[in-house]
DNA sequence: CGCGGGTTTGATGATGCTCAAGCCCGGTGG
DNA sequence: CCACCGGGCTTGAGCATCATCAAACCCGCG
């Protein structure tokens, strides 16, 4: 069960098992099936999940009624609402999973208590948010000096699994492009390679 | 010369007057002139910096020589391309002084070891982290769900000081749109009001 | 007083969006 | 087993937003 997150873990800090089994004692295990919701837009995202199998997206949806995915998050991967989860306001975000997927939660209180019996989790979470900032900032780059098409071709290159395994409107909709965009930057591609 | 710091790290995490003490060891103060650069595009950046007092802006040229700025950065603020200064990877990016500016400069070794030296710093670098990630991801999200003018009123509000600061094609960079196109948002904005 | 960076204005064009229709394919029920 | 349904993808035409290019303007500074 725990596995999946124990390693991700030590590749970040070094745990021993005793430590390890006492952070197991934080997280519960939920199974969603496809297309149920960890977390409505307009509730509190009382939970950061890590997910041990599957595939979920954040979204959210403008006044258009367009929504728009922030995130997805595969296997070894977290997911939440980082906003609401830390300030306990109502989210403008979605959590829904597109496959069968097993998450772990985290409650925010059990968050910070993990934290404080095993102090090393600043550092892992630390380390983990630092990534995912990087991450970001490379995403508002490619927005602001690149193409649609340059920006779907970094996708292929850095997620190529993910294609496999999301609808390409949602690919879309992550890349902050229309669907027929996409799919005419695909038949452009095909067509001049 | 370290009271702004100090204050900022201890609105995060309670440290005493000794980590405090043994905090600044960690730092060397650094002037800029106004157009002094902290980092070259294609140097390493070996340092993050914290502003005392001045601004500064992060930015990348693209292949048709157009700047795009990821961060102004204002006293109490820190600022670095994080990228290069974790993985000691070349920079895409270049940091510039906007006025004279004052900072304290921190580089990866000691960043790791005052984290070792006062492991309190572990939380404070990751709460500072985790609401840079919560900012980014509010301008991705505004990057594809508003147009110019309304990515442009919320940077009114947000950091209002800001716009009087740095010149408005700067604004404009850091919305990722064209200079003219903001001229234009404005006179639309003032005739309209 | 003139230079130069920054901003404005105008004309034109590219990129990607919207709306609408058709197509493809897999799943379901008769 | 096949017809039908529906979601997702594609295609087309017209359009909106914003970029580009060029020129004029403004104003602070030497």
């Amino acid at each position: 069960m725990f596995e999946v997150i124990i390693s991700n873990i030590k590749k970040k800090v070094a745990i021993n098992d005793e430590e390890a089994e006492l952070l197991k004692t934080f997280f519960t295990p939920k199974k969603l099936r496809k297309k149920q919701y960890l977390l409505q837009e307009g509730d509190v995202s009382h939970y950061t999940a890590f997910v041990e199998k599957g595939v979920l997206r954040s979204f959210t949806i403008d006044e258009k009624g367009n929504e728009h995915i922030m995130q997805f998050a595969t296997e070894d991967w977290w997911i939440s609402d980082l906003y609401s989860f830390l300030t306990e306001e109502p989210s403008d975000y979605a959590i829904e999973a597109l496959e069968e997927t097993e998450l772990l939660l985290i409650n925010k209180d059990d968050y910070e208590n993990m934290m404080l019996a095993v102090p090393k989790m600043e550092r892992y979470f630390r380390i983990l948010t630092q990534n995912s900032l990087i991450s970001m900032q490379r995403r508002i780059s490619g927005k602001m000096t690149l193409t649609a098409e340059q920006n779907y071709k970094k996708l292929m290159e850095q997620r190529p699994a993910l294609l496999q395994r999301v609808p390409q409107h949602m690919i879309a909709s992550f890349l902050g492009i229309a669907p027929e965009t996409l799919s005419r930057i695909r038949k452009q591609m095909a067509s001049s390679k």
